[in-house]
DNA sequence: GATTGGATCGCCT
DNA sequence: GGCGATCCAATCG
């Protein structure tokens, strides 16, 4: 495995990465590391798993009911992160895509952990690897990353996506139905690496 | 103003 | 596999 000290020399995602059609965003950050810095430590993970939400005509995202101050930052451009707090206690991390006029986003489901790792474990009280980010509730918390940063670009950081070593072109992707929700719900809209045991389910 | 249910997780059986 | 925790926005009245 890598290490992970030379930052400075990973191509970092541009806004024309997340400035694209939604679904390929989301398969497109398959492989990729999701890397966050805070005053406790940096922590980075390759994305393993990724949910599609189209916007106003899906029916599943939160922008198809409107504008309001939760999802505001869905109606902006593309490359911000979109979190909110679901179920009352956990957070989900999203990353804004298409263009101006579609309120769209990817929900980050599943990582596996690299770099920080006894961060994470400290951060989620937990061991073993497979435990740390296999879920969005969970690579929130094992990331550290905080409602606060809402509205931030992923450019910019704290939160910030790099290029990964796998080449796209190899990797074996499996396409299956979004998890958790209750409409629109056999749209073929949730991706994952199919070899990766970090994913949060199968 | 009150009710309802949700892009989840961890603990229990 | 089931369920409780716990908050907010959307919906209904």
């Amino acid at each position: 495995m890598r290490t992970f000290n030379n930052f400075s020399k990973w191509k970092l995602l541009k806004e024309d990465f997340f400035a694209r059609n939604t679904v390929e965003v989301s398969k497109n950050l398959l492989g990729k590391y999701m890397y966050h810095e805070s005053a406790e430590g940096i922590t980075v993970g390759k994305v393993v798993e990724t949910e599609a939400y189209l916007g106003k005509d899906d029916p599943a995202c939160h922008s198809a009911r409107g504008r309001t101050m939760r999802n505001e930052v869905m109606f902006g451009p593309a490359g911000y992160a979109y979190i909110y707090l679901i179920y009352g206690m956990h957070l989900c991390f999203n990353v804004t895509t298409d263009n101006r006029h579609t309120p769209a986003a990817v929900l980050l489901r599943a990582l596996e952990p690299l770099s920080g790792l006894d961060l994470m474990r400290k951060r989620r009280s937990k061991e073993n690897l497979k435990d740390l980010c296999s879920g969005p509730g969970k690579l929130v918390q094992a990331m550290g990353i905080s409602l606060n940063e809402n509205g931030k670009s992923v450019t910019l950081g704290p939160v910030r996506f790099f290029e990964g070593q796998d080449n796209p072109e190899e990797l074996n992707i499996v396409t299956t139905t979004r998890v958790g929700i209750s409409q629109a719900v056999d749209w073929p809209l949730r991706f994952y690496l199919k070899e990766s045991p970090f994913v949060s389910r199968r």
